[in-house]
DNA sequence: GATTCTAGTGCAATCGTGTGCGCGAACTGC
DNA sequence: GCAGTTCGCGCACACGATTGCACTAGAATC
């Protein structure tokens, strides 16, 4: 017996259950069920555990664990290009949230690509208990491959082309949002600054606008690609500034891309909003610089991640749940990019 | 034989090395040798192995392996406020090339504060192999419980105040590359954006800056905070601002309060680089934006990031390696943001 | 042809934790 | 006082991969 807890001890240095149950005079079961509070160990015995567990200062190895329990308590985290800094916003809470609940997040991928199997290898291997992923789309031999695994899955601003959840802010209503105030604000000649072709969050945006605009017996104005980025959100504003007659509003599928039409209609020797108005999708940090004060629809991030959270908790608990789409509104965030409506309260939020 | 095979598909329904070993004909050591390429199999059977696992679509489990190895394959990453963009770059190009060399990277903490010891519990938890900090201190506690582990660490842009390896840009040379550029084009009134208090990266960006002004027999013509941030930056700024006289130039100890400095200065009706020169750090995305065009010192991203994973191969292979510290020397980046100095070459970067 | 050597493989233990089952003691009820 | 129940705990195995050592068969040597 000693020789064994010597030998324990020799070959990490750190305490592990059998220390723990030497210490206390236990046997190894019984430290594990106290430390999980199980009911069968008596309160006293608890007590002692926890007591010598606390003073070895005792970590339980989440390998040894995970391999018997099968739940390494790792979840994959899949971001999109972290130049826009909405996916640093994202991934900075949701860790957080995950720790709450005990779970700690792997990095599978980083960046706008189609997620390939390679990527994805992690998974399989560290048994993840679940997977979040933002921005990306999965090959079809990775949807294969989570599909068979079972893998609690919840999928952020992406509708599922696999059976999954999803998560996402309700990208049609805040283009009409976009589009009521950009009309409101008496502009006629409305244009779109589209984002990547595959992406589902730029086609429902337009959606929305268009479908306001169609309302009012208008039709778009010039539209452009910007690919997601500054430069491609710049050079679309070029675009759509040669056109004549001009947009006198831009309406770009997200903040980045916003602020490159900002840039390149002051480089065109235009004002905003003076000669045209500029509205953009996200509320990422920069729209609130002094430069930009950029009008945006602000994706409700915080209640977002709350329910990814417990779509993928519950999914955790219960592998067999289905799929489950949520759909969050978001608000509108006036700010000066965007001329005022005749006799608008500055601070109020139009329906 | 066959029930024990039925047992573990049942289990878990993935292949192991025993669904392999009993396919193959052979023992479950030898197909853990035949895949690891132990040069005492055959090739023969090696190759067998070999088509089989990949014909079942074997991936080892790395928690198993982890717990007999010792070694999860598991990298800690410690993160900086991913609001500004050059922790995004970072974190993004460490992604992969930890991926290249078969680790995987754990979020463990984001976010400029100090890290305590909740947050590297899980360190000890999934055995980790070794880990990044960049941009945070450790508590006193630990740091203890890292060096009690022997975890291989690197830090980035971090001095050790404990036995560790950092690697750095060339702070106090970067300092004095601003320095010298602002002379050359004739500032005399120069001031300076700090960052956080406890900082090393601001204090020796601005010694290095107080280095060059002494040598041309002037002293600081203002210093402002700015707590790395962009709000910082266009506080401190207009604290500048309102010095009379007014300083000329002014240096910013990161980008983004640069960013900062140059609204904050743009709306008091001056401006970049007519009335004053605004020149950075950093040299992140932002900076090359239409509307600022910031003078900068780009870190030596590519280099730091190669360097910080050699010194933690190097350690995860051979634990008792003592501690290393390397600085990179950053590059100017020559944008518009500062005045030209008479008669200079627009592409030629300054001695 | 017997012996030594070597290449190739299998046995069994191990890493640290979780858990089904069994066992003894105490307690209860009549 | 005895049977049945409950309570508290330990035994032994499992999870999936690695690895030291033993073992076999064929080749090489004398």
């Amino acid at each position: 017996m000693a020789d064994k807890s010597e030998q324990s001890a020799a070959a990490s240095g750190l305490p592990t259950v059998r220390t723990i149950s030497e210490v206390a005079g236990v046997s190894p079961s019984t430290v594990s069920r106290a430390l999980k509070g199980d009911p069968r160990i008596s309160e006293k015995t608890r007590a002692a555990v926890a007591a010598i567990a606390q003073q070895q200062g005792y970590t339980p190895n989440a390998m040894a664990r995970g391999l018997v329990t099968r739940s390494s308590g790792v979840v994959g985290i899949v971001l999109g290009n972290l130049e826009n800094p909405f996916y640093g916003e994202l991934v900075e809470r949701l860790h957080s949230r995950l720790v709450e609940i005990g779970k700690y997040p792997m990095l599978l991928h980083i960046g706008g690509e189609t997620l390939d199997s390679e990527a994805i290898k992690p998974i399989r291997q560290y048994q993840m208990d679940g997977c979040i992923i933002t921005a990306a789309r999965l090959s079809s031999r990775a949807a294969e491959t989570c599909a068979n695994h079972r893998l609690p899955m919840v999928m952020i601003n992406r509708v599922a082309r696999i059976h999954s959840c999803t998560v996402s802010c309700d990208n049609y209503a805040g283009g009409m949002l976009a589009g009521e105030l950009l009309l409101e604000a008496e502009h006629r000649r409305v244009a779109f600054i589209a984002g990547r072709e595959d992406t589902s969050t730029s086609e429902d945006r337009e959606s929305g606008l268009l479908c306001v605009l169609r309302k009012a017996q208008l039709t778009l104005a010039g539209r452009a690609r910007g690919h997601y980025t500054y430069d491609g959100g710049f050079a679309a504003a070029q675009e759509l500034l040669a056109a004549d007659p001009r947009p006198d509003a831009i309406f770009a599928a997200n903040d980045i891309m916003a602020l490159g039409a900002i840039d390149a209609i002051r480089e065109a020797g235009l004002g905003v909003p003076d000669d045209l108005s500029v509205i953009g999708f996200d509320d990422i940090r920069p729209t609130r610089w002094h430069n930009y004060r950029l009008t945006t629809i602000a994706q409700p991030v915080e209640a977002m991640i709350t329910r990814s959270i417990e779509l993928l908790s519950e999914r955790m608990a219960s592998p067999d749940l289905s799929g489950e789409s949520i759909s969050i509104k978001g608000e509108m965030k006036l700010r000066e990019s965007v001329r005022l409506p005749a006799g608008f309260p500055a601070n109020a939020s139009p329906a």
